[in-house]
DNA sequence: TAGTGCGCCTAATATAATTAGGCAAACAAT
DNA sequence: ATTGTTTGCCTAATTATATTAGGCGCACTA
């Protein structure tokens, strides 16, 4: 038969189009050989299993993730910067689901290292610089800051504000603020400038 | 053969006992029919597919978790009512991952309507009552209060703290500090104020 | 005590994950 | 070119899950 050309990148490229189309809970190996026009038991030459494709979209998201948001952040500091981040984030999530579901989905700790994971937090880590807070609370402010994108934006997904009329848009910016709001009055801060 | 007793509440208590177990997504009617000590038909005659055990789950959990809120709301105001629902709501995803998981699972809208979600949004208004903010900042609250709590917890779940040393209920601590700080100091509350 | 119906069972089908083993196309070396 | 080898995709087969159809006995009713 006619070689079909499939590469471990590519199943994993197709994959995630599929995940964004019927959700990363229903991405199956077969669904993916079917797309690829192939039988399932040609994609093991290339992953290893049902679990290993999953975690192959979830490094691609989380690289696609960081990209965008690096792009996003380059050149700003602040409430800028912040807003940035926030908004690359956001747009990637409601673009994506598919491969934001997957950006959830838990690695196993060395796969995880060797992943995008670690550029997230240090850029989340750069957006903090603009607050100047000391440590632990810098630490505690990544957590947080993580909390709130990652919260916002699952509830928002999950269509948790559908049942109110007001704008997630506007909700949106108003929960950036108040987070700006409280970084530039922190406690913490007033404590290490004066 | 003896009758089981098998009932649609012993289903759906089982699987939520299983899901916090083995994990929500690895939730299936024949681990729950094995369990039970049945066979997998059996269960249809109760449920109607396995997306109806899984929802029934998600409705379970959705009770306990705001009956467990309610309680620790009972009597508090201002940052006490605040400090009580989040660890009522932490406590409780951190002693059922799988329960919490499933309080995630997307519901028919009529389903979602008649479960205990609206109740959960009633008591998040009830916390800001206390910090006293006009509408429509209010509902911006209600939305920023359900994406901290709910994304925080969500990451420490999937172990995304576990690569810093900083103890994680240190950083809820001062996630909820931040939080209160930036709710009584909102502008928009001097807006109504003054 | 003879229904009658509910509750659980067996049988059967479809989809998915996965392993084993085959064959032919692409590539390398003569 | 021809032979040999690798490698990519296939068929066959197994196991688990979800689900439907239909049977049969236990439990309550008349």
């Amino acid at each position: 038969m006619a070689r079909a050309g499939i590469t471990a990148e590519r199943i994993a490229r197709t994959a995630a189009d599929l995940a964004d189309e019927i959700g990363f809970d229903r991405l199956t190996v077969s669904a993916v050989a079917r797309r690829l026009g192939v039988k399932d038991p040609s994609l093991y030459a290339h992953i290893e299993s049902a679990r290993d494709l999953k975690a192959r979209v979830t490094l691609l998201a989380l690289e696609e993730l960081a990209d965008r948001v690096g792009v996003a952040l380059a050149g700003r500091s602040g409430k800028d910067a912040l807003v940035a981040f926030a908004g690359a984030y956001r747009a990637y999530a409601k673009e994506h689901p598919g491969r934001y579901a997957a950006a959830r989905f838990e690695l196993d700790p060395e796969t995880a290292a060797r992943s995008a994971g670690p550029r997230h937090a240090a850029m989340t880590r750069a957006i903090l610089r603009g607050y100047d807070l000391p440590e632990p609370d810098q630490t505690d402010a990544v957590r947080f800051l993580g909390g709130v994108f990652h919260g916002y934006v699952s509830l928002e997904i999950a269509g948790g504000f559908r049942h109110t009329p007001r704008d997630a848009d506007a909700s949106w910016a108003w929960a950036l603020d108040t987070v700006d709001l409280a970084l530039r009055n922190h406690p913490a801060r007033e404590a290490k400038a004066e």
